[in-house]
DNA sequence: AATCACCGTTGTGTATACAAGATAAGCAAA
DNA sequence: TTTGCTTATCTTGTATACACAACGGTGATT
């Protein structure tokens, strides 16, 4: 057999390569204001500067990183306020998630919603935020996908993976884990039911105290460093 | 004002063949299912594969078109179903946009929206749809831009110029545009007076009509092709 | 006659070379 | 010392050259 579905290889470097500049990007390595030196990032990860161009303008036009013309490539000074209107929009996609999937979802899909949701409870219980939040993506992408509509599954997983970085920031905050999990059993109660519009406005509500945390999280960090 | 994102002198080619490029796309030039050869598209423009082969990969990424590793770009066959994805979701980010805009709007963009709203008006007046089209989209930017949510607008613009190769089947559709600007004013009205739901509501069944009046227009020439 | 293997061709993916603009340093003049 | 200009250098943007995989055709074998 040949084995061009199991091997990761793809032959073109540059996609191999934007997923690991992106890696660095949300892992902070490269923080926002970096300047990306496309020789210096070719020698880096040991290519030429061909696939790295080709890296970095697929990030750009994913809104990852700012090309200016002749002046090169930077991690954007992603303002807070532009974050928290990314949290706005992802409330409104997860909810429409909500709603499409509360009329949509199949008994298959019901059962994979609910193990997902059993999944977050039991790290809930073991107390392990890091676990639970991984669980957290999972129970969320089963939503996308009871939508039963592909491009909103593309765009909201995007915007989703887009956002990670900020909603990390907020598994420390205090009793997160737990409130997050019982908005959870009443999302996945409004879908069984088929209530389309409780689903909406519980998963609404769900990510937008995201954005929210996060708004505040923000002015605490800028009292600190005001008052510091 | 210093917007150097829309300022034609740009000295990337890659960007300006991507719109050429793109422009053929929706355009019908290179139909669904055209095989993207670098050489030639670079022989068309006067130019090398390299700028061609970034332009092609800024978008694949928006999904205008799709590459392979090894085997090129191909203008893909994008169903009927996911364009009817497409305007679902489009639906929702349009109604987004009026919620918020009913309730961040400015005075002077009142001013804007109105104004856009009555030239659309002197287009049916005169009966020139082409004209009509044309103002219909300056009057959603309008919207877009009085949510005062920046990711927001962007993302639904992006949506919007993808979409409107098939928003422009149903200029001829009979009265669309009569009841488009029937549709145009409730809406204005309500976004004036503030009634976000309301708004959120017209906009999300103004929207949602184009998509149907696609399905209807692709129901039809199946049945036509079927029947001959 | 049909099938498979081998080889040539075509076109993608990458590296390198070259051109041009932008930044920054150095020098001169006020 | 500061300001302005010139120039040197560095980085981006483009062209070209090369490597290699995929498709197509021809020929040999069953």
């Amino acid at each position: 057999m040949n084995h061009p579905a199991e091997n990761p290889a793809v032959t073109r470097h540059s996609e191999r390569l934007g997923e690991l500049i992106e890696e660095r990007i949300v892992t902070g390595v490269y923080p926002p204001g970096t300047r990306l030196d496309e020789q210096e990032l070719a020698d880096t990860f040991g290519v030429s500067r061909t696939p790295v161009r080709e890296a970095l303008i697929q990030l750009a036009s994913v809104g990852l990183i700012e090309i200016k013309p002749r002046r090169g490539a930077t991690v954007p000074e992603v303002g807070a306020d532009r974050v928290c209107e990314m949290f706005e929009v992802m409330a409104e996609l997860e909810a429409m998630c909500g709603r499409l999937a509360a009329r949509r979802i199949t008994p298959s899909e019901q059962v994979a919603l609910q193990e997902a949701h059993r999944a977050c409870e039991a790290a809930r219980d073991a107390n392990t935020p890091d676990i639970y939040y991984q669980l957290n993506e999972v129970f969320h992408q089963r939503i996308y996908e009871a939508s039963h509509n592909g491009f909103l599954v593309e765009q909201t997983s995007a915007l989703h993976r887009r956002l990670r970085p900020y909603r990390r920031l907020q598994l420390r905050v205090r009793n997160r884990m737990n409130s997050s999990f019982n908005e959870h059993q009443a999302i996945v109660d409004a879908i069984i039911k088929g209530d389309s519009e409780l689903a909406t406005a519980l998963l609404r509500a769900h990510v937008t105290v995201q954005g929210e945390r996060f708004a505040d999280l923000v002015a605490t960090l800028r009292d600190f460093k005001a008052g510091s």
